[in-house]
DNA sequence: CAAAACACAACAATCGTTTGCATTGAATTT
DNA sequence: AAATTCAATGCAAACGATTGTTGTGTTTTG
């Protein structure tokens, strides 16, 4: 209300109570040491001129950032953009989870060129964790910092010699289940659509050899190596379609964008879902719930991922030394197979 | 390399360079004011050590925050999430703008059962301007703000006696596109899709009514005013297909997401789209042009939107007082009409 | 009733930078 | 040679909070 002069700090707070800045401090962090009504009378005036203490000063003295950094490494030969569908749904609960938990989210500047990307945000001072979504080809960079900065988790594969601690699902598993999957369904030859080059996406590939060989069908798939973003993935697709002579009947997409612009570009070429071809994503985004037909795919429970991520960053910077966590996939069977 | 002894602070590194934590501060920073061979001493022993001066301190110092904060009020009755793609895709655009300006982005905790959810954010002291991803239904909430913080920008609708800065694009014209498009394309009878509590809903309804009494139709609109997200509005749409008698023929969705649960139900009830409805979105998100058929839609330039609102931002933060922008919608025709 | 215990609040150091001002020694001018 | 500049650095006061220590009165205790 009597807002006449607004009150800059604690000091002033402080005079205009008569008492000392230090009082004030407790006071309005509920300390059992100040007395009840100077505490309140302290209480009253902040709340008559709208003043909140300020979280910077407060943060450099308590050497607590009261945020989470969150980062997107893009490989930089990764046209892959920010707002992909993927990042945005788990940075979505991310966000979730750590408001919970009090956590603001910081999303910083991310320069894969500069091999400092890293340590610049570790060392601001700015952030008690962080979070990274994807390693892209960073692992190195990544095992480095985490070797002394221990909160520090990152969503992804799970690699060999990986010294920091991930979130991620069963690649090889979530491949083997798509496969077997389409083989069920009658799906005679086969074709991957994804980047090996991500460890992930390798992983998956991995995963639908070992499935085929099982089934003793070990020659019948075909590899789209390009890299496939939402943008170039149709064309890719589209012209690959015209190429090839004897299209499979069954499609594995290494994420459901890459689905999504398969089913497009089949349809196109006249190709009927599941009819012709049988085709299967993952991920299992919001997204593929919603287009027609609704996409069969591997799900990763995103929901679970980020909630796991948050509370293996916050057992971290309680100082324990956390291990790598494994989900499994599941396959989720809706129109497209 | 020789990491043997971490530095902590700026006063450290001095003494090891044998100068003044003034001369050190200085070198870092690139002052002109300091000797070109001491800048370089210093340079090299912080690089050999790794050391980056703590971005706390020099803000509270410099009353910089490096940050902007990005809130997605959600009015409380709303079960609107966080990753709503639309939310999620100018969020994108807007981490791209702002880290080009150097700027990291605070996404901040919104209660919107605290009227004092803005403030908080606004005066933290960690963030140099604010952003606002929607409205919801706090604009009185925000004006009060806005009439004394000047670095305040909103998303949305502008409101007819509003006081604060917005950009949004001029959904009364984004309606009656819609609607002339559909009669264009044969379309008698119409639905209206979304829930005209939201400001920017009750916009393009209206235009669409204007639209449809231009064209001497002003009694073929059905309006579904169930509050629709991703989750909701499929099985809204379905049982009010299953109800309906007269099905129309032209179905104007509020949103992309409104509008891909509208072509499913109708395809699942067995309506061809385009051939028995045709079917027009709103917001021309990337996953518009990823349906079957690809979704005609009215688009709102979500790139242009990021970068205008970073641009008046920053210019609120010079200290101008700028206008409010309102961006022109256009049509994107695709196979759904 | 003196001594000890207690509840509050004041004092002052601290977090790690930045920056205006004072100081120094060298270079230039008169 | 004395006086004046000037470039480079040192010094110390901020920024706005938190918190351990010290200092008051007031109450309890033996």
């Amino acid at each position: 209300m009597a807002d006449f002069k607004r009150i800059k700090n604690i000091a002033e707070l402080a005079e205009l109570a008569g008492v000392n800045a230090g009082t004030v401090s407790r006071a309005l962090a509920n300390s059992p040491l100040v007395a009840k009504n100077t505490r309140e009378r302290i209480e009253a005036i902040a709340r008559e001129h709208d003043f909140r203490p300020n979280v910077l000063a407060r943060n450099l003295r308590t050497k607590r950032a009261g945020a989470i950094g969150v980062l997107i490494p893009l490989g930089h030969e990764t046209a892959q953009h920010i707002s992909d569908p993927f990042f945005m749904t788990l940075l979505g609960h991310l966000a979730d989870a750590l408001t919970e938990r009090g956590h603001d989210l910081l999303l910083s500047r991310v320069i894969p060129t500069n091999p400092d990307w890293l340590k610049i945000v570790v060392d601001s001072g700015r952030v008690d964790g962080v979070i990274l979504i994807g390693q892209s080809d960073q692992s190195s960079v990544i095992d480095v910092v985490a070797e002394r900065y221990l909160p520090l988790v990152a969503w992804g594969a799970n690699l060999a010699g990986q010294a920091h601690c991930s979130v991620g699902s069963n690649n090889r598993r979530g491949g083997e289940l798509a496969v077997r999957h389409l083989i069920e369904r009658g799906a005679k030859s086969f074709a991957f659509f994804g980047d090996p080059i991500a460890p992930e996406i390798a992983e998956r590939l991995e995963g639908c050899r070992a499935a085929l060989a099982d089934a003793g069908l070990g020659d019948v798939l075909e590899v789209l190596p390009a890299h496939l973003t939402a943008e170039t993935a149709h064309p890719a697709i589209s012209s690959w379609l015209a190429e090839t002579e004897r299209v499979p009947d069954g499609i594995i997409a290494a994420s459901d964008v890459i689905a999504l612009s398969a089913m497009r570009a089949l349809s196109e070429h006249g190709y009927s879902v599941p009819g012709d071809v049988k085709v299967i994503g993952y991920d299992d985004l919001p997204l593929a719930n919603q287009t027609i037909p609704p996409l069969t795919t591997i799900r990763q429970d995103l929901v679970a991922g980020g909630a796991h991520l948050v509370d293996l960053l916050f057992r971290r910077i309680g100082g324990e030394k956390t291990d790598s966590i494994i989900l499994e996939p599941q396959l989720v069977v809706r129109g497209s197979s």
